[in-house]
DNA sequence: TTGTGTTCCGGTAGCGTTACCGGTAACGCT
DNA sequence: AGCGTTACCGGTAACGCTACCGGAACACAA
């Protein structure tokens, strides 16, 4: 590229036909990959264009293309922030999602603001994304809903109770607590304690929370196990607490299951506090993003959490969503893998 | 918002003059504040706007209003992926940086792919960005003097050697490395292991690589201790492997300090390989964000590395200057700040 | 009366692009 | 020669908005 360097002030596609000895609309054409022009022609548009460093004004492309058939595309990841504590396990989808967006030239947007339905519809309608990313799904989400009817595109990393019509990628959480516990039974333990995800959460239909407790349930009765669970905040202090009450409950406890791997240095801190080792006295399995399961000392055994991959995928398919708007719904349910690192045992005494 | 649940057809501000009795001139007035209007047409129009759920096309104002004085802004931070072993620590950069966006009625951007000039450029060229981000920035970084060139606004998060006018915040990391080498001093500790970064992102004048060292260079003469470091890949498995040759090399240290939070469990299980307890036996010092000095068992005492609060002022930074371009640079140079939780301690037997 | 503002509003020319229509030249075929 | 057909290209009306100009209506003073 020839640095004109002054030349700073913005070229036009009429800058560029004119200094290329054509029209605009050849220049158009060119810039859009259509046939019907000359390869010689073509050659030395694309020339000038390059020695120019010309580069199309998007606003006007998107104006005049109506917005719909743009080339350069832009997609929205919805994440409200406003309860509080999140932890790293959201920021591996963001990662994933936009090392997508990159690799196929599209725009990727973080939204943290909570979102009502004008500003989620005005999103699209000013002609800001051409798509969304919804995550923090209610078994009761009412933007899927509204989505659809506009004819707007979205993909949800989470899935609503019913959800035949969605495009979604989502871990199978109930099946995820149930490998879990039955790891932990197939290794002897009979008394296992559980930490899951706050009350007000499931209370609120949050996805994951309300799975979540479903297949604990189906957890115990599968295996006979008795309840022996806290609801709390996936802080440190709060799982802290959580497992001190639960030590309470059951002294003769020999593992711990536990939904958040952030948190479980809590867990872990606790059983410390009480003169237990882990795992020798007790064992603990999280679910968890590799990176944290690694993190924590000891290395977690643990349900693996996908985040990035997830929200790779998420994005892809909404870009393809995007290419091809007839493409069949695309429903992706991960099946929980366990890996098996250092925090897990057998219990003491067992054959 | 009245739902006229069909009318999914873009509206535009023709349709709201229409309905309001107004002509687009005024609409359009509203829209943008401007005075020179009554206060009772204001309020119809408002109201028509309303009820239609009409929302602007930014496309065309955009396009319109010269693309530089746009309603709506973007800004776009740039971090690339490139080399791999990227940490926790870029991600909440990126959380803090998207908060201040939410909050400042601005889009947050991310593109983790490496950009040539031409990429650069074009992104403002083309009208997708009214500022960007620069992360990674080298000691002779190349971006900020071509962005200056051309006129288009920027901050870094991070500085580079000759930073006279550019906008940055970066923490001194020179400073950081003396303060947790003097705590360890201060402590009691003479035979101090330091585990630093990769040598290769040294030679690249990445420049925390480089202020890091240069510190540690410091620390060295200003407390006259005797040299002992690795400079390694920031994995929680070479760490490990860094610090079993620390101790081979100097069996008596009596503290490790390492500049990466998330990969000291690989100190601190090297550690506890060769029989020494973290803090009892050997102290360990961190740079770190709180997050993950709270996440690593024990808890770090670290020099705080804050990341999200770094993002966020980076971008309102950026929004202001987007604001008033006249307004003065600033430039904010954090100093560190030691948080003592419980990896380090007095060494055995000193006084 | 005329002049001088003020306050409010409408008309319209762009902004940079694409989509569409139509035109010209060259070529091939009957 | 005459008539399609094809390959290429130019002209121009949108796209939805803002910026600017100018005009109507009214008030008030000289």
């Amino acid at each position: 590229m020839i640095q004109s360097s002054e030349s700073s002030e913005s070229l036009t596609i009429a800058d560029i036909a004119r200094l290329a000895q054509v029209s605009v609309s050849t220049v158009s054409r060119i810039l859009n990959g259509k046939p019907d022009v000359a390869e010689v022609t073509r050659q030395r548009v694309l020339k000038v264009i390059h020695d120019t460093g010309y580069s199309p004004d998007v606003s006007a492309q998107r104006l005049a293309s109506g917005a719909t058939v743009a080339k350069s595309r832009v997609i929205t990841l919805l994440f409200p922030m406003d309860h509080a504590e999140f932890t790293q396990l959201e920021l591996d989808f963001f990662i994933g999602a936009a090392a997508s967006c990159s690799k196929h030239d599209t725009f990727f947007n973080l939204m943290t603001e909570p979102m009502d339905a004008d500003h989620l519809l005005n999103l699209f309608r000013s002609g800001q994304t051409d798509g969304v990313i919804l995550m923090q799904i209610r078994m009761d989400d009412w933007r899927p809903e509204l989505l659809t009817r506009h004819d707007y595109p979205f993909v949800m990393i989470g899935r609503t109770s019913d959800n035949q019509h969605y495009r979604y990628i989502d871990l199978d959480f109930d099946a995820a607590v149930e490998t879990a516990i039955g790891y932990l039974v197939e290794q002897g333990h009979r008394r296992i304690g559980f930490i899951a995800r706050p009350a007000s959460a499931r209370a609120q239909q949050i996805g994951p929370s309300v799975r979540i407790m479903s297949g604990y349930q189906r957890a115990l009765e599968r295996y006979r196990l008795a309840p022996l669970y806290r609801e709390v905040k996936l802080t440190v202090p709060d799982v802290y607490e959580a497992t001190l009450e639960l030590l309470d409950e059951a002294p003769e406890l020999t593992a711990i299951f536990t939904v958040h791997g952030a948190s479980s240095p809590g867990a872990i801190r606790a059983l410390r506090d009480r003169d237990r080792l882990v795992p020798d006295d007790c064992s603990v399995v999280a679910l968890a993003t590799e990176r944290i399961a690694q993190l924590v000392t000891p290395a977690l055994t643990a349900i693996n959490f996908p985040t990035d991959t997830m929200g790779y995928q998420a994005a892809t398919m909404l870009i393809n969503a995007l290419q091809q708007p007839s493409a069949p719904v695309e429903q992706i349910l991960l099946q929980p893998r366990l890996a098996v690192r250092e925090s897990a045992s057998t219990p003491v005494g067992a054959t």
